[in-house]
RNA sequence: CGGGCUGUAGUAUACCGGUAGUACGCGUCCAUGGGGUGGAUGUAGACCGGGUUCGAUUCCCGGCAGCCCGACCA
């Protein structure tokens, strides 16, 4: 998992405030949110900044994906955003009516380019000069990447931006049958993924238009009211169909029951697909099998945006009362209140965040001078998943007051019980 | 890209063809201290340009920006 230079922090010192009224100039939940909790700022529509709070949360939801795609053998590597207009031309994508969305510019020195809409084209070449054998084979490479698409219009707070953060897994096979086993274990990967990140629940796999070497696609698609698609959802079998392929034949050809199946909003979190030889033929990405034989790579792509998963997070699990993170996902673990004027009651919390950050806990300390409603508020909005209380209660009864931000259920912890009573580390 | 709407203190919102009021925030003071605590006081504003008019924040035109519906969405 990554590690923080700074896992805890005292709240006086924290820049980023709270604010009561939503921007006028957000509709979507999670902006609005979002906003209020001082985890994003709007740069201008569908580009924002992740602040403090907001960039923890995200390298959260980062080190989770990392941690799975590490997991089945993914090497993490970063390419530019920078984008070569000769490499996309040689697979038809730099042409602005095959692609519209690019966001194009010219070198002082003469020449076009444009900043990255995804990395098919780059990272298949940089493959051209690695992999020559069946024995360089299969590779699968992955970077985070902030990617600039040109939307015509921006929605749906962080979900649908013009810049954002695209975690893209590429996969390089020697045949289909080997595709289809890196495939499926990217598949349970993003399964897990979901899972990890509090929206297992929701999420289901669809199947969507597929493109030029497989009749569908797969999305996984979380059910929200936020959602732009439209999915058909078997309960029993755990799956949908997007409405996109939803016909009787496509239907009977998945297997599915049309009596079962239960239409809902849901916004797309993650997206594979098999791109088979569509760019190496193009790009020359080939190698030598057993035989001597040259035979082109077999691709795949996979997907998943950091910032958009962080927006559905905020979509399906918030409350009105704020945001509500789980805890793989939180930007702390605990939020610890201290109430009141008491100089005991300071120095009982000074004590405990002194004992909390010793143990390496993350923990984001309430030491300001603010009323203890407003404290409360500013908590639920924040939505850290674990509430330490301290104030004059502590000091007559000798127990802290725990809350669970998610359910609202209290437990109260002797003062010198052992640090494993606070929840899991 | 087609259609619709909106730009007023830092934020959220009123009113008005005669240069703007409230709440929150922020500063100061007093009280308070387990659900954005109460009071006093201070601070700060009409997106830009042009037109109509004696006078425009208000009406008209243009620009810019933002939002919504649709289309689009490796």
């Amino acid at each position: 998992m990554v590690v923080y230079s700074v896992p805890h922090m005292r709240q006086s010192q924290l820049f980023t405030k709270t604010r009561r009224e939503a921007p006028s100039d957000e509709v979507a939940k999670n902006a609005q949110l979002l906003v209020r909790a001082g985890y994003i700022h709007k740069e201008m529509a569908g580009v924002y900044s992740y602040l403090p709070l907001g960039l923890r949360t995200l390298n959260k939801i980062v080190g989770v994906i990392r941690d799975e795609m590490d997991g089945i053998g993914g090497q993490e590597l970063v390419l530019t955003a920078l984008q070569d207009k000769e490499l996309w031309s040689r697979t038809d994508r730099w042409d602005d009516v095959k692609v519209d969305n690019w966001f194009k510019t010219s070198f002082k020195s003469g020449g076009e380019t444009g900043l990255g809409i995804t990395h098919e084209e780059p990272l298949t070449r940089i493959m051209t000069e690695h992999v020559s054998s069946y024995r360089d084979l299969p590779v699968l490479a992955y970077q985070f990447q902030n990617k600039f698409r040109n939307e015509l219009r921006a929605k749906s707070g962080i979900m649908r931006g013009k810049e954002f953060l695209m975690k893209d897994l590429y996969s390089f096979s020697r045949d289909d049958r080997e595709h289809a086993e890196i495939y499926a274990k990217v598949r349970d990967a993003y399964v897990r993924i979901f899972k990890r990140l509090g929206i297992g629940d929701q999420t289901y796999v669809t199947f969507a238009s597929g493109g030029i070497f497989s009749p569908f696609s797969e999305e996984f698609q979380t059910v929200s009211d936020a959602g732009e698609d439209t999915i058909y959802v078997d309960e029993e079998k755990g799956i949908a169909v997007n409405k996109e392929v939803y016909s009787d034949e496509n239907l009977s050809k998945l297997g599915l029951d049309k009596e079962k199946l239960v239409e809902k909003k849901a916004i797309e979190a993650g997206n594979i697909f098999n791109l088979g030889t569509r760019f190496s033929e193009p790009l020359g990405l080939s190698y030598t099998d057993e035989s001597g034989a040259k035979k082109p790579v077999i691709m795949g792509s996979y997907g998943i945006g950091p910032t958009r998963a962080m927006g559905i997070i905020v979509e399906t699990l918030a409350d009105d009362k704020g945001l509500v993170w789980p805890e793989a996902v939180a930007p702390f673990k605990f939020h610890l209140l201290s109430l009141g004027h008491d100089n005991e009651v300071s120095k009982l919390a000074d004590d405990l965040y002194e004992t909390l950050t010793t143990a390496g806990a993350e923990v984001l300390y309430d030491d300001r001078d603010a009323s203890p409603g407003q404290k409360f508020a500013e908590s639920d909005l924040l939505g850290i998943p674990r509430r330490i209380i301290v104030g004059k209660e502590t000091l007559a009864s000798g127990q802290y007051e725990i809350v669970e931000r998610s359910t609202g259920k209290t437990v109260k912890v002797a003062k010198d019980h052992p640090f494993v009573s606070f929840g899991s580390e």
